[in-house]
DNA sequence: ACGATAGTTCGATAATAGTCGAACTATCGA
DNA sequence: TCGATAGTTCGACTATTATCGAACTATCGT
C-alpha cells in the first residue's frame, strides 16, 4: 500500500496570534533559566535550530522548553527538511508589549552586573 | 518578669538591593495571577495594605504571594504600627531593568483586549 | 529502500510551587 | 491588661512543572 508521500511541513506548530498573547504565559516561560537563556541567545543570532541551543540538555527536554516559549507566542519555529528554525516574535511582542523585549535583552548579556543603579549601596 | 518592649519595626523585611535583581525570579513572580494583578493594582493605588489586595484568598495566602513579590524585589514593604504598607519599588526597576515595568502597566487594565495589532487576523 | 539526522511524544519520577487552616507575633486603643 | 486588628509562620496537602530515556515521525541523501 502506497503511503500518500505527504510534503511541505505537516506538524503545524499552532502559534499563538498576537490577541491571544497572555503576560501571564510569558512570565511563566520566561521564569526558567533555560528558557530565558534561549530568548537571550536568538536575540543575538536572529535564527536558530533547537540543536544549536541545547544547553546540555537532552532533545526531549529542549524540545519541552521550546514548545512553552511558542505556546506564549515567544518564539516562530519554521520546519524546513528535518530541520527546525527557531525566531523570536519581535514584531508582535513589541506591538503587543512595547518595551517588554528591550527590557529583557537590554539586560547584561552573561551575568554581567549592571551597574547604572548605586543607590543604597555604601 | 517585664519584657522589654521591643519598639519600632521588628520584623525587618529583608528587601534585595538593586544589584540583586534577576530577571528569572522577577519573571517567576510575575507568572502567577494574584501576583501580576497586585502588581497592577499597586501601579495605580501607589500604595496599599496586604489586606486591601485580599484577592479574595486567606491571609497566608497573599502574605506568601507578597513575601515573593518582595524577594524578587518588586515590592517594597514598610510596617506602620500594625499595618503593612506596600508600593512598586519603580525607581530601581526603571533603572535596572527599563521599560519592564512599563511595558506590563501599559497592559489593559482588566482583561481588555488591546487593539493594537491587527496583522494577520483577516 | 536504507540509514542518518532533527525533533516530537509518551510516561515515569522528582522537584517546585500554590492553598489554606491553625497557631503565633506585634501593635494599637480603650 | 484585655481584646481586636494586621500580618507572618508552620505544616500538610495538592497541583503544576522540569527532567530524561525510550519509542516514534518526518525528511534528506545516496
Amino acid at each position: 500500500m502506497v503511503k500518500t508521500r505527504t510534503i511541505g511541513l505537516m506538524r503545524p506548530y499552532k502559534h499563538p496570534t498576537a490577541e491571544q498573547f497572555s503576560l501571564e504565559r510569558i512570565f511563566h516561560a520566561l521564569s526558567d533559566p533555560v528558557r530565558l537563556e534561549i530568548v537571550r541567545h536568538l536575540s543575538r543570532v536572529e535564527v536558530a535550530t533547537c540543536g544549536e541551543l541545547d544547553c546540555g540538555r537532552p532533545k526531549s527536554s529542549m524540545s519541552h522548553h521550546f514548545r512553552i516559549l511558542r505556546d506564549a507566542g515567544l518564539v516562530h519555529t519554521r520546519a524546513e527538511g528535518t530541520i527546525h528554525q527557531n525566531t523570536l516574535r519581535l514584531p508582535e511582542l513589541n506591538a503587543r508589549f512595547p518595551g517588554l523585549l528591550g527590557a529583557i535583552l537590554a539586560q547584561a548579556p552573561e551575568g554581567e552586573i549592571v551597574k547604572a543603579v548605586r543607590k543604597r549601596t555604601r
